[in-house]
DNA sequence: AGGTCCCCTAGACTTTCGTCCAGGTCGCAA
DNA sequence: TTGCGACCTGGACGAAAGTCTAGGGGACCT
Protein backbone atom coordinates (compact mmCIF):
# COMPACT_ATOMS: atom_id res chain seq x y z
CA UNK A 1 0.00 0.00 0.00
CA UNK A 2 1.91 3.41 -1.17
CA UNK A 3 1.04 6.30 0.64
CA UNK A 4 0.48 9.36 -1.73
CA UNK A 5 0.12 13.04 -0.25
CA UNK A 6 -1.35 15.14 -3.16
CA UNK A 7 -0.23 19.33 -2.99
CA UNK A 8 -2.20 20.85 -5.51
CA UNK A 9 -2.46 24.41 -5.87
CA UNK A 10 -5.50 24.44 -8.41
CA UNK A 11 -9.00 22.34 -6.67
CA UNK A 12 -9.62 21.48 -10.14
CA UNK A 13 -6.28 19.21 -10.43
CA UNK A 14 -6.45 18.04 -6.66
CA UNK A 15 -10.02 16.90 -7.75
CA UNK A 16 -9.15 15.05 -10.80
CA UNK A 17 -5.67 13.62 -9.05
CA UNK A 18 -8.15 12.38 -5.97
CA UNK A 19 -10.77 10.21 -7.86
CA UNK A 20 -8.35 8.95 -10.20
CA UNK A 21 -5.96 7.65 -7.17
CA UNK A 22 -8.61 6.32 -5.60
CA UNK A 23 -9.97 4.38 -8.05
CA UNK A 24 -6.18 2.77 -7.82
CA UNK A 25 -6.01 -0.39 -5.41
CA UNK A 26 -2.93 -0.30 -3.83
CA UNK A 27 -2.54 3.57 -3.02
CA UNK A 28 -4.09 5.04 -0.72
CA UNK A 29 -4.61 8.82 0.05
CA UNK A 30 -3.34 10.74 2.98
CA UNK A 31 -3.12 14.39 4.29
CA UNK A 32 -0.64 16.88 4.85
CA UNK A 33 -0.58 15.30 8.69
CA UNK A 34 0.49 11.73 7.43
CA UNK A 35 3.89 10.15 6.45
CA UNK A 36 4.02 9.53 2.78
CA UNK A 37 5.48 7.54 0.40
CA UNK A 38 5.04 9.44 -2.43
CA UNK A 39 4.12 13.35 -2.92
CA UNK A 40 2.40 14.49 -6.22
CA UNK A 41 2.36 17.95 -6.78
CA UNK A 42 1.44 20.24 -9.84
CA UNK A 43 3.42 23.26 -10.29
CA UNK A 44 2.12 26.00 -12.23
CA UNK A 45 5.31 27.76 -13.33
CA UNK A 46 3.91 30.97 -12.39
CA UNK A 47 7.21 31.27 -10.51
CA UNK A 48 10.22 31.20 -12.41
CA UNK A 49 11.94 29.08 -10.24
CA UNK A 50 11.10 25.37 -8.76
CA UNK A 51 8.84 24.74 -6.22
CA UNK A 52 11.30 24.78 -3.32
CA UNK A 53 8.30 23.81 -0.57
CA UNK A 54 8.53 20.67 -2.85
CA UNK A 55 12.02 19.77 -2.97
CA UNK A 56 12.43 20.32 0.79
CA UNK A 57 10.11 17.23 0.83
CA UNK A 58 12.71 14.93 -1.68
CA UNK A 59 14.62 13.45 1.53
CA UNK A 60 11.23 12.31 3.22
CA UNK A 61 9.41 10.80 0.24
CA UNK A 62 9.71 10.18 -3.79
CA UNK A 63 8.72 13.32 -5.23
CA UNK A 64 6.18 13.11 -8.55
CA UNK A 65 5.61 16.79 -10.42
CA UNK A 66 3.02 17.46 -12.59
CA UNK A 67 3.20 20.86 -14.94
CA UNK A 68 2.55 21.88 -18.10
CA UNK A 69 6.06 23.42 -19.45
CA UNK A 70 8.55 20.37 -19.79
CA UNK A 71 11.19 21.95 -20.94
CA UNK A 72 14.66 20.82 -20.84
CA UNK A 73 16.52 23.51 -17.94
CA UNK A 74 14.22 22.96 -15.13
CA UNK A 75 13.64 19.39 -15.83
CA UNK A 76 17.41 18.55 -15.19
CA UNK A 77 17.48 20.70 -12.82
CA UNK A 78 14.61 19.06 -10.54
CA UNK A 79 15.92 15.83 -11.29
CA UNK A 80 19.30 16.54 -10.36
CA UNK A 81 17.38 17.73 -7.21
CA UNK A 82 16.15 14.24 -6.51
CA UNK A 83 12.57 14.43 -7.90
CA UNK A 84 11.59 11.48 -8.88
CA UNK A 85 9.01 12.03 -11.80
CA UNK A 86 7.83 14.46 -14.40
CA UNK A 87 4.77 14.42 -15.78
CA UNK A 88 2.73 16.84 -18.02
CA UNK A 89 -0.66 17.62 -16.97
CA UNK A 90 -2.90 15.74 -19.14
CA UNK A 91 -1.16 12.34 -18.50
CA UNK A 92 -3.46 9.70 -18.65
CA UNK A 93 -4.69 8.09 -15.60
CA UNK A 94 -2.63 5.08 -16.21
CA UNK A 95 0.71 7.01 -16.54
CA UNK A 96 0.17 8.77 -13.16
CA UNK A 97 -0.58 5.57 -11.45
CA UNK A 98 2.29 3.91 -12.65
CA UNK A 99 4.78 6.56 -12.08
CA UNK A 100 3.91 6.61 -8.48
CA UNK A 101 4.43 2.88 -8.73
CA UNK A 102 7.72 3.51 -10.06
CA UNK A 103 9.03 6.15 -8.12
CA UNK A 104 7.62 4.50 -4.72
CA UNK A 105 9.84 1.51 -5.52
CA UNK A 106 13.14 3.58 -6.13
CA UNK A 107 12.62 4.19 -9.58
CA UNK A 108 12.87 7.97 -11.81
CA UNK A 109 10.03 8.11 -14.74
CA UNK A 110 8.88 10.36 -17.35
CA UNK A 111 7.33 10.95 -20.85
CA UNK A 112 9.61 9.36 -23.28
CA UNK A 113 9.20 12.44 -25.37
CA UNK A 114 10.90 14.25 -22.92
CA UNK A 115 13.71 12.10 -22.09
CA UNK A 116 16.22 13.39 -25.54
CA UNK A 117 15.09 17.25 -23.53
CA UNK A 118 17.17 15.90 -20.43
CA UNK A 119 20.00 13.71 -21.83
CA UNK A 120 23.93 13.98 -21.86
CA UNK A 121 25.11 14.47 -25.45
CA UNK A 122 26.89 11.52 -26.35
CA UNK A 123 30.09 12.56 -26.16
CA UNK A 124 31.44 9.43 -28.27
CA UNK A 125 34.88 10.10 -29.57
CA UNK A 126 34.25 10.89 -33.37
CA UNK A 127 33.43 7.75 -35.42
CA UNK A 128 34.68 9.19 -38.81
CA UNK A 129 37.64 11.46 -39.59
CA UNK A 130 38.87 12.02 -35.91
CA UNK A 131 41.36 14.66 -35.33
CA UNK A 132 45.22 13.87 -34.48
CA UNK A 133 46.10 14.69 -30.90
CA UNK A 134 47.46 17.73 -31.55
CA UNK A 135 44.57 18.88 -33.29
CA UNK A 136 42.11 18.23 -30.80
CA UNK A 137 44.15 20.08 -28.19
CA UNK A 138 44.09 23.17 -30.55
CA UNK A 139 40.70 22.99 -30.87
CA UNK A 140 40.05 22.69 -27.55
CA UNK A 141 41.73 26.11 -27.13
CA UNK A 142 39.78 27.50 -30.04
CA UNK A 143 36.67 26.22 -28.32
CA UNK A 144 38.04 28.44 -24.97
CA UNK A 145 38.28 31.77 -27.48
CA UNK A 146 41.79 31.90 -27.48
CA UNK A 147 43.98 33.61 -30.06
CA UNK A 148 46.34 31.66 -32.29
CA UNK A 149 48.88 33.93 -30.85
CA UNK A 150 47.63 32.76 -26.86
CA UNK A 151 47.68 29.22 -28.61
CA UNK A 152 51.35 29.40 -29.53
CA UNK A 153 52.41 30.57 -26.12
CA UNK A 154 50.78 28.05 -24.58
CA UNK A 155 51.68 25.10 -26.61
CA UNK A 156 55.63 26.45 -27.03
CA UNK A 157 55.38 26.54 -30.54
CA UNK A 158 55.00 29.11 -33.30
CA UNK A 159 51.96 30.82 -34.34
CA UNK A 160 52.55 29.77 -37.87
CA UNK A 161 52.17 26.02 -36.57
CA UNK A 162 49.02 26.92 -34.55
CA UNK A 163 47.42 28.42 -38.38
CA UNK A 164 48.92 25.27 -39.81
CA UNK A 165 46.83 23.13 -37.67
CA UNK A 166 43.68 25.44 -37.46
CA UNK A 167 43.31 25.15 -40.55
CA UNK A 168 43.64 21.40 -41.17
CA UNK A 169 41.12 20.99 -38.10
CA UNK A 170 38.41 23.43 -40.33
CA UNK A 171 39.17 20.71 -43.42
CA UNK A 172 38.46 17.95 -41.41
CA UNK A 173 35.38 19.39 -39.82
CA UNK A 174 34.44 21.05 -43.28
CA UNK A 175 34.42 24.27 -41.43
CA UNK A 176 35.02 27.81 -43.08
CA UNK A 177 36.11 29.34 -40.07
CA UNK A 178 37.61 28.62 -36.53
CA UNK A 179 33.95 29.80 -34.83
CA UNK A 180 32.48 27.00 -37.08
CA UNK A 181 34.72 24.20 -36.31
CA UNK A 182 34.10 25.27 -33.01
CA UNK A 183 30.42 23.95 -32.80
CA UNK A 184 30.97 21.75 -35.29
CA UNK A 185 33.76 20.01 -33.28
CA UNK A 186 30.71 20.51 -30.13
CA UNK A 187 28.19 18.46 -32.27
CA UNK A 188 30.28 16.23 -32.71
CA UNK A 189 31.58 15.30 -29.07
CA UNK A 190 34.92 16.26 -29.69
CA UNK A 191 34.83 19.28 -26.93
CA UNK A 192 33.43 19.07 -23.98
CA UNK A 193 31.47 22.15 -22.54
CA UNK B 1 -3.30 -6.86 -19.26
CA UNK B 2 0.07 -6.43 -19.86
CA UNK B 3 1.98 -8.66 -22.41
CA UNK B 4 5.23 -8.94 -21.82
CA UNK B 5 8.06 -10.94 -23.66
CA UNK B 6 11.39 -12.00 -21.52
CA UNK B 7 14.36 -12.28 -23.71
CA UNK B 8 17.63 -13.38 -21.26
CA UNK B 9 20.87 -14.74 -23.11
CA UNK B 10 20.77 -16.79 -18.99
CA UNK B 11 18.16 -19.43 -18.16
CA UNK B 12 19.21 -18.61 -14.58
CA UNK B 13 17.98 -14.87 -15.31
CA UNK B 14 14.86 -16.16 -17.43
CA UNK B 15 13.92 -18.55 -14.72
CA UNK B 16 13.90 -15.64 -12.02
CA UNK B 17 12.60 -12.74 -14.23
CA UNK B 18 9.74 -15.38 -14.66
CA UNK B 19 8.87 -16.33 -11.46
CA UNK B 20 8.54 -12.69 -10.55
CA UNK B 21 6.65 -11.51 -13.64
CA UNK B 22 4.27 -14.94 -13.33
CA UNK B 23 3.04 -13.56 -9.68
CA UNK B 24 2.40 -10.62 -10.83
CA UNK B 25 -2.00 -9.80 -11.48
CA UNK B 26 -1.84 -7.69 -14.48
CA UNK B 27 1.59 -8.82 -16.52
CA UNK B 28 0.93 -11.85 -18.36
CA UNK B 29 3.87 -13.68 -20.05
CA UNK B 30 3.90 -14.60 -23.72
CA UNK B 31 6.59 -16.33 -26.21
CA UNK B 32 8.16 -14.78 -29.07
CA UNK B 33 5.17 -16.01 -31.63
CA UNK B 34 3.22 -13.35 -29.27
CA UNK B 35 2.97 -9.36 -29.67
CA UNK B 36 4.21 -7.69 -26.82
CA UNK B 37 3.65 -4.65 -25.46
CA UNK B 38 6.94 -4.90 -23.57
CA UNK B 39 10.07 -6.44 -24.06
CA UNK B 40 12.65 -6.93 -21.06
CA UNK B 41 15.95 -8.37 -22.18
CA UNK B 42 19.17 -8.44 -19.97
CA UNK B 43 22.30 -7.73 -21.62
CA UNK B 44 25.47 -9.05 -20.50
CA UNK B 45 27.89 -5.87 -22.26
CA UNK B 46 30.24 -8.94 -23.17
CA UNK B 47 30.39 -7.10 -26.61
CA UNK B 48 31.20 -3.69 -26.43
CA UNK B 49 27.72 -2.45 -28.58
CA UNK B 50 24.15 -2.18 -27.87
CA UNK B 51 22.34 -4.77 -28.51
CA UNK B 52 20.59 -4.35 -31.60
CA UNK B 53 18.44 -6.99 -31.82
CA UNK B 54 16.80 -5.40 -28.97
CA UNK B 55 16.47 -1.87 -30.20
CA UNK B 56 15.24 -3.08 -33.20
CA UNK B 57 11.94 -4.21 -31.36
CA UNK B 58 11.69 -0.80 -30.10
CA UNK B 59 9.13 0.40 -32.46
CA UNK B 60 7.02 -2.62 -32.08
CA UNK B 61 7.23 -3.15 -27.83
CA UNK B 62 8.64 -0.69 -25.08
CA UNK B 63 11.82 -2.10 -24.46
CA UNK B 64 13.81 -2.67 -20.86
CA UNK B 65 16.89 -3.62 -20.27
CA UNK B 66 18.75 -5.18 -17.28
CA UNK B 67 22.22 -4.77 -16.84
CA UNK B 68 25.18 -4.84 -14.65
CA UNK B 69 26.66 -1.55 -15.60
CA UNK B 70 24.83 1.27 -15.32
CA UNK B 71 27.53 3.65 -17.12
CA UNK B 72 26.43 6.73 -18.61
CA UNK B 73 27.71 6.32 -21.96
CA UNK B 74 25.58 3.99 -23.38
CA UNK B 75 22.92 4.71 -20.94
CA UNK B 76 22.60 7.94 -22.69
CA UNK B 77 22.62 6.13 -26.17
CA UNK B 78 20.43 3.77 -25.28
CA UNK B 79 17.66 5.84 -24.05
CA UNK B 80 17.93 7.90 -27.13
CA UNK B 81 17.75 5.18 -29.34
CA UNK B 82 14.08 4.60 -27.53
CA UNK B 83 14.35 2.30 -24.75
CA UNK B 84 12.22 2.48 -21.77
CA UNK B 85 13.88 1.29 -19.30
CA UNK B 86 17.35 0.74 -17.42
CA UNK B 87 17.32 -1.36 -14.34
CA UNK B 88 20.67 -3.37 -12.71
CA UNK B 89 20.00 -7.03 -12.53
CA UNK B 90 19.45 -7.02 -9.06
CA UNK B 91 16.54 -4.60 -8.80
CA UNK B 92 13.62 -5.82 -6.30
CA UNK B 93 10.81 -7.43 -8.13
CA UNK B 94 8.85 -4.17 -7.33
CA UNK B 95 10.97 -2.45 -9.08
CA UNK B 96 11.01 -4.77 -12.02
CA UNK B 97 7.20 -4.73 -11.89
CA UNK B 98 7.12 -1.07 -11.83
CA UNK B 99 9.43 -0.09 -14.16
CA UNK B 100 7.46 -2.64 -16.75
CA UNK B 101 4.33 -0.89 -16.35
CA UNK B 102 5.24 2.38 -16.62
CA UNK B 103 7.14 1.46 -19.46
CA UNK B 104 3.71 0.01 -20.82
CA UNK B 105 2.31 3.24 -20.63
CA UNK B 106 4.48 5.66 -22.05
CA UNK B 107 7.36 6.33 -19.73
CA UNK B 108 10.52 6.23 -19.02
CA UNK B 109 12.27 4.62 -16.35
CA UNK B 110 15.31 4.29 -14.31
CA UNK B 111 16.78 4.02 -11.33
CA UNK B 112 17.59 7.06 -8.84
CA UNK B 113 21.55 6.63 -8.86
CA UNK B 114 21.81 6.12 -12.63
CA UNK B 115 20.28 9.47 -13.21
CA UNK B 116 22.85 11.89 -12.36
CA UNK B 117 25.17 9.40 -14.93
CA UNK B 118 22.70 10.67 -18.06
CA UNK B 119 21.78 14.21 -17.08
CA UNK B 120 22.85 17.37 -19.36
CA UNK B 121 24.97 19.40 -17.53
CA UNK B 122 22.50 22.18 -15.78
CA UNK B 123 21.94 25.07 -17.94
CA UNK B 124 23.01 28.28 -15.90
CA UNK B 125 20.74 30.67 -14.87
CA UNK B 126 21.10 33.47 -17.43
CA UNK B 127 24.70 35.05 -16.27
CA UNK B 128 23.40 38.49 -16.36
CA UNK B 129 21.24 40.28 -18.47
CA UNK B 130 19.72 38.65 -21.65
CA UNK B 131 20.69 39.19 -25.63
CA UNK B 132 18.06 41.64 -27.70
CA UNK B 133 15.92 39.66 -29.97
CA UNK B 134 18.59 41.55 -33.01
CA UNK B 135 21.57 40.04 -30.59
CA UNK B 136 20.49 36.71 -30.13
CA UNK B 137 20.17 36.18 -34.23
CA UNK B 138 23.25 37.43 -35.01
CA UNK B 139 24.57 35.11 -32.46
CA UNK B 140 22.88 32.62 -34.26
CA UNK B 141 24.70 33.18 -37.13
CA UNK B 142 28.02 33.73 -35.37
CA UNK B 143 27.59 29.95 -33.79
CA UNK B 144 26.85 28.88 -37.55
CA UNK B 145 30.53 30.32 -38.38
CA UNK B 146 29.31 33.29 -40.37
CA UNK B 147 31.12 36.15 -41.23
CA UNK B 148 30.22 39.68 -40.27
CA UNK B 149 29.32 40.50 -44.23
CA UNK B 150 27.12 37.15 -44.08
CA UNK B 151 25.40 38.19 -41.70
CA UNK B 152 24.97 41.90 -42.51
CA UNK B 153 23.58 40.03 -46.18
CA UNK B 154 21.44 37.84 -44.64
CA UNK B 155 19.81 40.85 -42.09
CA UNK B 156 19.71 42.96 -44.83
CA UNK B 157 21.91 45.38 -43.04
CA UNK B 158 25.54 47.01 -43.33
CA UNK B 159 28.57 45.11 -41.67
CA UNK B 160 29.25 48.16 -39.38
CA UNK B 161 25.62 47.31 -37.57
CA UNK B 162 27.03 43.94 -37.67
CA UNK B 163 30.27 44.70 -35.78
CA UNK B 164 28.15 46.98 -33.15
CA UNK B 165 26.04 43.72 -32.50
CA UNK B 166 28.86 41.18 -32.66
CA UNK B 167 30.56 43.73 -29.76
CA UNK B 168 27.66 44.23 -27.83
CA UNK B 169 26.96 40.50 -27.84
CA UNK B 170 31.05 39.97 -26.50
CA UNK B 171 30.33 42.24 -24.06
CA UNK B 172 27.10 40.61 -22.48
CA UNK B 173 29.02 37.69 -22.43
CA UNK B 174 31.71 38.71 -21.55
CA UNK B 175 33.66 37.19 -24.32
CA UNK B 176 36.83 38.13 -25.73
CA UNK B 177 36.20 36.93 -29.16
CA UNK B 178 33.36 35.94 -31.23
CA UNK B 179 34.16 32.04 -30.57
CA UNK B 180 34.22 32.59 -27.44
CA UNK B 181 31.21 34.14 -27.53
CA UNK B 182 29.31 30.76 -29.22
CA UNK B 183 30.68 28.58 -26.77
CA UNK B 184 29.02 31.00 -23.45
CA UNK B 185 26.41 31.13 -25.75
CA UNK B 186 26.17 27.47 -26.17
CA UNK B 187 26.94 26.86 -22.18
CA UNK B 188 23.81 29.13 -21.00
CA UNK B 189 21.35 27.71 -23.29
CA UNK B 190 21.42 30.98 -25.61
CA UNK B 191 22.43 28.75 -28.72
CA UNK B 192 20.81 24.96 -29.70
CA UNK B 193 22.61 22.79 -31.36
C1' DA C 1 64.41 2.15 -49.09
C1' DG C 2 60.56 4.36 -50.26
C1' DG C 3 55.84 6.01 -48.78
C1' DT C 4 52.82 8.21 -45.54
C1' DC C 5 51.22 10.71 -41.64
C1' DC C 6 51.96 13.81 -37.84
C1' DC C 7 54.22 17.62 -36.15
C1' DC C 8 56.83 21.64 -36.71
C1' DT C 9 58.60 26.29 -39.05
C1' DA C 10 58.80 30.34 -42.24
C1' DG C 11 57.57 34.46 -45.42
C1' DA C 12 54.21 37.07 -47.90
C1' DC C 13 49.84 38.28 -48.75
C1' DT C 14 44.58 39.28 -48.48
C1' DT C 15 40.69 39.35 -45.82
C1' DT C 16 38.20 39.69 -41.72
C1' DC C 17 37.74 41.18 -36.93
C1' DG C 18 37.56 44.12 -33.25
C1' DT C 19 37.73 48.76 -31.45
C1' DC C 20 37.97 53.45 -31.37
C1' DC C 21 35.51 57.68 -33.10
C1' DA C 22 31.27 59.96 -34.65
C1' DG C 23 26.43 60.25 -35.84
C1' DG C 24 21.15 58.95 -36.55
C1' DT C 25 15.96 56.98 -35.75
C1' DC C 26 12.46 54.79 -33.19
C1' DG C 27 9.34 53.55 -29.05
C1' DC C 28 8.53 53.44 -24.29
C1' DA C 29 8.56 55.07 -19.54
C1' DA C 30 9.49 58.37 -15.87
C1' DT D 1 9.94 66.81 -22.07
C1' DT D 2 13.76 64.23 -21.03
C1' DG D 3 15.73 60.11 -20.77
C1' DC D 4 16.97 55.37 -21.98
C1' DG D 5 17.57 51.25 -24.65
C1' DA D 6 17.35 48.82 -29.00
C1' DC D 7 18.52 49.47 -33.47
C1' DC D 8 20.88 51.41 -37.34
C1' DT D 9 25.06 53.79 -40.09
C1' DG D 10 29.68 55.61 -41.18
C1' DG D 11 35.15 56.16 -41.21
C1' DA D 12 39.48 54.74 -39.84
C1' DC D 13 43.07 51.78 -38.12
C1' DG D 14 45.67 48.11 -35.83
C1' DA D 15 45.43 43.42 -34.87
C1' DA D 16 44.03 39.12 -35.84
C1' DA D 17 42.80 35.34 -38.98
C1' DG D 18 43.10 32.71 -43.10
C1' DT D 19 45.44 31.34 -47.66
C1' DC D 20 49.23 30.59 -50.42
C1' DT D 21 54.04 29.26 -50.93
C1' DA D 22 58.03 26.74 -49.28
C1' DG D 23 60.56 23.78 -46.40
C1' DG D 24 62.30 20.81 -41.98
C1' DG D 25 62.40 15.95 -38.81
C1' DG D 26 60.58 11.70 -36.86
C1' DA D 27 57.60 7.54 -36.50
C1' DC D 28 55.59 3.70 -38.59
C1' DC D 29 54.49 0.36 -42.33
C1' DT D 30 55.60 -2.32 -46.55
Amino acid sequence: MIRVLITASSPLLRAGLESILRASPNISLIDSSGDPDVIIGDWDRSGEDLPHELLELVPTAAVVLLTDDTERAWMVEALRSGVRGVLPRDAAASQIISAIEAASSGLVVMQAEDVEGVLASPRQPRSVESLSPREAEVLGMLAEGASNKAIAYRLGISEHTVKFHVTSIMTKLNAGSRTEAVTLGIRQGLIML
